[in-house]
DNA sequence: TTGTAGGCGTTATCAT
DNA sequence: ATGATAACGCCTACAA
């Protein structure tokens, strides 16, 4: 026999509400996931005794329960420094509050050679409704065919090619970084090193395509070895900066494929004595805390990200909710950040 | 009648492990929980059945039918700036991943007057195990006495004062300080600045203690005007610097409470044309990524967060499981990090 | 428009 | 040491 008894302290449950208001609990429930077919008249009721009442619903039964979780799961590498994403937590935790859902944190390190098991077991374990994934998860196959054999609802944010099969936000990146590298040619620098990102992140791709278009249009030669790879890491974006710099005659300006690597060129650039942007431009991408808080203030690019997270949580919980999606994937504009790590060279 | 046939794409259930098994679920339940009174060979067989199943216990049912949801909560102030947070985040959420738990993070905007309604309904409606709390939070009655009441197990990271009636992790700040400020000194520094962290976070008192300690041990006054308020983030360091510089004569040295504030230090140095470390001596707190990465590499404070995310965790799990504590407050040794932001004074 | 019955996968209780 | 069975709180049928 069913209790439903509560005691004083417990929390209290749909068939408190359903006896202070005087229906069923079903009737309850329908207030509470506002289906249809409840008379005004009754909502009211009900919503008034889940005030009274404080009543919260318990997720672990409903997840138990019902189809949904109300969990969904945000998948991103193990990150040195939270810049980038940070920025994207804290837009798609409070995405995921306004819309009633938990969000479940997997940090992932990779190289990874259980990755596909990892993120099945993830999935499974929190029951999640559906996933964010992050670059350069997003694009590893392994990742995304074991979630996608699961039915699972996915969201790339920023992934390699707008994929056709799957639902994505992104930016014109190779249109920013195109305008980007043009301001830095119009300051009158005609050799420009490039910081690449990884392979393994789409942006990486975009990125060098915006500064290529750039170069070429103006006019300026490709200087292969004016082009160094780089992690999206400070240490990388160091390293590259010394090579750079070691070349004969260096370049004048350095692009670097993100803020991180930007600081690493202030950083190689500085130690080595010159001053910035006298002695040697930069500019960054990201526009992350970092860019306005280096001296002297970083030129770069701001992303969308609020607005790109939210997007994509929203068109996540749609896949959910079964709606048909108005687009499967959805591009942003970027927008150039001037400061001032760009001058005429010398 | 209940069916517990799964089609071949659902996920395993107890039941399946049983059957493969060869036992009864309760000894299922006993395997995966760890509990005694199974016989080895017994837990072996589940054991295998689990591996060869992949086994994923379903962490709603759990969370609905036993006490433990197992899930935490940890609840921050929203954040400027992930320094500081995200080390706490990614230490936290490891230590729970190997526990078996799951991290559920709750970002607050303060000052809120609807904070302790916040916090409880936080609490009730996912059925955290227990919480985690950051400053300023932790040191916040409304929120405090609210969880409390609840019965939630709480632990508190770096709270104001060793609370005695609550558990936390803290570090030996002032001691910490103390050292910093005596480096400063020993270079020769005698108007050293100070910029004070927010009055609600227990660390700025403890911090601000260890500063007019090492002063005072020296001989050296305690000139008033030298200190300046902060709010832990860029723009507050930034300010107070400037106020600083302004003086006649300003300090040749600047204790900043922490990294954030060091960097807008920086900034409003190098902005003045000021070099840091030969016109400006300046250290910071916490040893951020930040810190290593800005020009010159910033002399600071390391404290132990990995460590101490992990033993505040371990100490909250064990509070959940009714375990008695060894020691309600633990605390830690900070390190003193000297890079290249001190030098003689001019 | 509303209500009843049954099941979701686990832990808890109480036998055996 | 092991097992049968009743909760846990909610949602999805299906009735009424």
């Amino acid at each position: 026999m069913k209790r439903h008894r509560k005691a004083p302290g417990d929390a209290p449950t749909i068939f408190d509400v359903a006896k202070m208001s005087g229906v069923s609990i079903k009737t309850v429930s329908r207030v509470i996931n506002k289906e249809p077919n409840v008379r005004q008249g009754t909502r009211q009721k009900v919503m008034q005794a889940v005030t009274k009442l404080n009543y919260q619903p318990n997720a672990a039964a409903r997840g138990l329960s019902g189809k949904r979780s109300f969990v969904i799961g945000l998948v991103y590498e193990n990150p040195n420094e939270f810049s980038y994403l940070g920025q994207v937590l804290s837009s798609a935790l409070s995405a995921c509050e306004q819309q009633g859902y938990s969000l479940l944190l997997k940090p992932l390190a990779l190289p990874s050679a259980t990755l596909a098991e990892d993120v099945k077991r993830f999935a499974l374990q929190a029951r999640v409704d559906g996933m964010l994934l992050l670059p350069p998860v997003c694009d590893l196959k392994e990742a995304t065919a074991t979630l996608e054999s699961l039915q699972l609802p996915l969201v790339a944010i920023s992934p390699k090619s707008p994929q056709p099969s799957s639902v994505s936000v992104h930016c014109e990146e190779q249109a920013a970084c195109y305008q980007l590298t043009e301001h830095v040619i119009q300051q009158g620098h005609k050799r420009i090193g490039f910081i690449k990102g990884p392979p393994d992140h789409g942006a990486s791709a975009m990125r060098y395509a915006g500064y290529k278009a750039a170069l070429q249009a103006h006019g300026l030669p490709l200087d292969s070895s004016l082009v160094k790879p780089g992690q999206f890491d400070f240490a990388s974006g160091q390293k590259a900066t010394a090579k750079l710099l070691d070349l004969t005659p260096p370049p004048t300006a350095i692009v670097a494929s993100n803020d991180d690597m930007a600081a690493g060129t202030y950083f190689e650039a500085q130690q080595r004595g010159l001053k910035i942007p006298d002695d040697l431009s930069v500019t960054g991408y990201d526009d992350t805390p970092l860019a306005s808080h280096i001296w002297p203030p970083l030129t770069t690019v701001k992303q969308p990200i609020d607005t790109m997270a939210k997007e994509a949580v929203q068109s996540l919980l749609a896949m959910v909710s079964g709606e048909p999606l108005s687009q499967a994937s959805m591009t942003f504009g970027c927008k150039l950040v001037i400061r001032h790590s760009v001058a005429r060279p010398a």
